[in-house]
DNA sequence: CTTAAAAGTAACTAAACAGTTACTTTTATA
DNA sequence: TATAAAAGTAACTGTTTAGTTACTTTTAAG
């Protein structure tokens, strides 16, 4: 369901090909989530609790400010590199006006990792390693919303530019980037 | 049609109601764009006109290499606020894999800005004000991320972080937050 | 005023699809 | 082995919807 789903959204996507693809039928995904909603919202809770285990490991670490930025950005980069069925069911979830994922559990899984980056900056302000007008709350959106407009805007993009971002070459450079700009403009 | 596509994409919109909410009647609909992927296709190069006629404006100021960069920002910041069906065009897209901007001529239009973009970094290379090792297309990748990012996970993002981005002064500090990194990161 | 093209109307067709049902088969456990 | 729950099958229903058609009305230009 979440191949399916993320490729082709909850109105595209067809229950009987879920069920094909998935090896099983249609009577017992109704059995089990009742409805082409229900089983949608069930994609949506799974894919983005796969996010938060990976945001745990954060917790676990005790590096430098600077270093649990730097981190961070590498976590979240790579985890949306390994994970286009996330980037996939986050756009559908916009064109969506976020509506099913206000009605799951999803959300509430996703403010760890923003409470450890403003505890971290906060830190780094402190210790006189980050300027001091610095905007917290701006820095957490940036680095959320670089690494995820590197997949997210991909195939215009390509268009475009004519550049092959599914290339890893050039993905090590978008990460070298996006973590160059958010440390040049946090770090004094 | 532009609003309805935009709002429920190709396979979600209904023929019936681009008709009513265009106060014109479906066989006309048909008479003029052969088809729902005719019309969707004559959406999408209207849209995309809409920017290269803001792009253009580019072309006709003559500033310095730093200023055209802030004043390209700029236009291409407010272009996103003010039209927020390009912004979800965009997106439909970028979900369909391109499919439909391919076949289009938007795409050919869009390579204005980016030539003006790398004749200006260059120029500024030249000038001493930019950094010597930055990477020109990344630069230019960036800008187009980052702008376009503040307002295509709007949703998703509110809900994490509980900001309103569409309040007009969170807006005013995103565009100040872009505009201060890629400078920040540019600039000698 | 005439006429022909453009626009409008509403009923229709054929296909697709979510969800259901009645029935059969498999699995696991006591 | 008996049995009950879980899983599977395939045909079905009712609705939605892209696209068509046959016909009427409006518009514009000579």
């Amino acid at each position: 369901a979440e191949e399916v789903f993320a490729e082709k959204g909850l109105y595209g996507a067809r229950i009987d090909e879920i069920a094909d693809v998935a090896g099983c039928n249609k009577r017992m995904l109704y059995a089990h989530f009742g409805s082409k909603e229900g089983l949608y919202t069930a994609v949506l809770d799974s894919v983005y609790s796969r996010l938060s285990v990976v945001e745990k490991e954060l917790l676990t670490e005790t590096l430098s400010p600077e270093e649990t930025v730097r981190y961070y950005i590498k976590l979240l980069f790579n985890f949306l590199k390994d994970n286009p069925t996330f980037i996939k069911m986050v756009m559908w979830e916009n064109l969506n006006e976020a509506k099913y994922m206000r009605m799951s559990k999803a959300s509430s899984l996703k403010n760890a990792s923003v409470k450890v980056l403003e505890k971290v900056l906060k830190k780094g302000i402190e210790q006189g390693i980050f300027k001091e007008d610095i905007n917290i709350r701006e820095v957490i959106i940036s680095i959320n919303m670089f690494c995820f407009s590197c997949f997210s805007n991909v195939y215009t993009m390509t268009d475009i530019m004519n550049i092959d971002f599914f290339n890893p070459e050039e993905l090590e450079l978008r990460l070298k980037s996006v973590t160059d700009m958010i440390l040049n403009y946090i770090l004094k």
